[in-house]
DNA sequence: TGCAGTTACCTGGCCGAACAAGTAACTTGC
DNA sequence: GCAAGTTACTTGTTCGGCCAGGTAACTGCA
């Protein structure tokens, strides 16, 4: 090996580009949120894939088992995903046997998706990611810490919203 | 319409399955964290597509522009990506123009990957997205909330970060 | 020298996400 | 009652991401 100190290699960083050195601690609050979102991200699916679905799915699951039965217009607008992405993940939780499509008896257009039996045996499974996740997030946060991240995380958030809707 | 107040809709939430009503706060640092990161990943698409990039494609690029020519295994490890999704991000840059491959002259398995002059073009639109974003995730902080922001952000990636090398 | 083990890259497959376009069914307004 | 507009869902395509597998080239060690 004789790539570590090459060109301009191991330097610094960009503001952005991604040196995932945890060693580094990013210089902004977005770069901040992107490292800990990818960290989070990759967390979810090992959790998910142990779990028997694929991230995404999960989502739709818990909507089923919240509320019951539901179209797939309801679930996007719940879940703020896209119509196509919907179609095809509920073919797939489907085929998996974790789903069952019927057709609307108020509207032709429309189907109505049901959560079948199979699909309990996921649940307490899936439902225990949550816990276990912000355990993993919080780990040795003090009880304030934990207050302020959540305030401040949705404060984050709700700039991004205010920006995503007055298009970027 | 007629399904705004049917079995269980439109009720408190689940811990996680989102809601993504930007009135209801999430109630764990790890759902905050999901929601802010959802819009930010958004956003940073929308500001991609315009510069000319598809998101995750920008990264490879900024560390070519930044380090030079280099192999796509040095950018694997800086980026953490998977080697098959490196591959073909390449062959699309290449496609794309931004990007030209030729073969290392001291390995025969390994290429290099450099950007093109066309791609400097790409250069500060993409690079002043960060900024950009920064603003937008930050706007209306005081200097201590960013401050803060960033701290407990890095906090909340090492405890990920811990995690994920124990294994999930 | 020669063989095992590693490394560098590529392919194929499956998934979610996004965009575009299309079809069928419902709704509104005239 | 009918055309125009909207809604619900589907399909095609392209992309990043991940896993599994495969090939060629390098490395180390006996």
């Amino acid at each position: 090996m004789h790539d570590d100190h090459q060109s301009g290699s191991e330097y610094p960083v960009p503001d952005y580009g991604c040196r995932l050195d945890p060693t580094v601690e990013p210089s902004t609050v977005s770069e901040a949120l992107f490292r800990a979102a990818r960290l989070h991200h990759v967390l979810i699916g090992k959790l998910l894939r142990a779990a028997g679905l694929h991230p995404g799915q999960e989502a739709i699951m818990m909507r089923l088992w919240a509320d019951g039965p539901q179209q797939p217009a309801a679930l996007i607008r719940l879940l703020g995903s896209d119509a196509a992405t919907m179609t095809r993940s509920v073919q797939r939780l489907e085929r998996a046997g974790f789903v069952r499509r019927k057709p609307s008896p108020t509207d032709r257009r429309a189907i109505i998706i049901e959560p079948t039996q199979a699909s309990q045996a996921l649940r307490a499974q899936v439902e225990a990611i949550w816990p276990r996740l912000e355990e993993l997030c919080t780990s040795g946060f003090a009880d304030d810490e934990r207050t302020q991240a959540r305030a401040l995380l949705a404060k984050i958030e709700q700039g991004l919203a205010r920006a995503a809707e007055e298009e970027a």
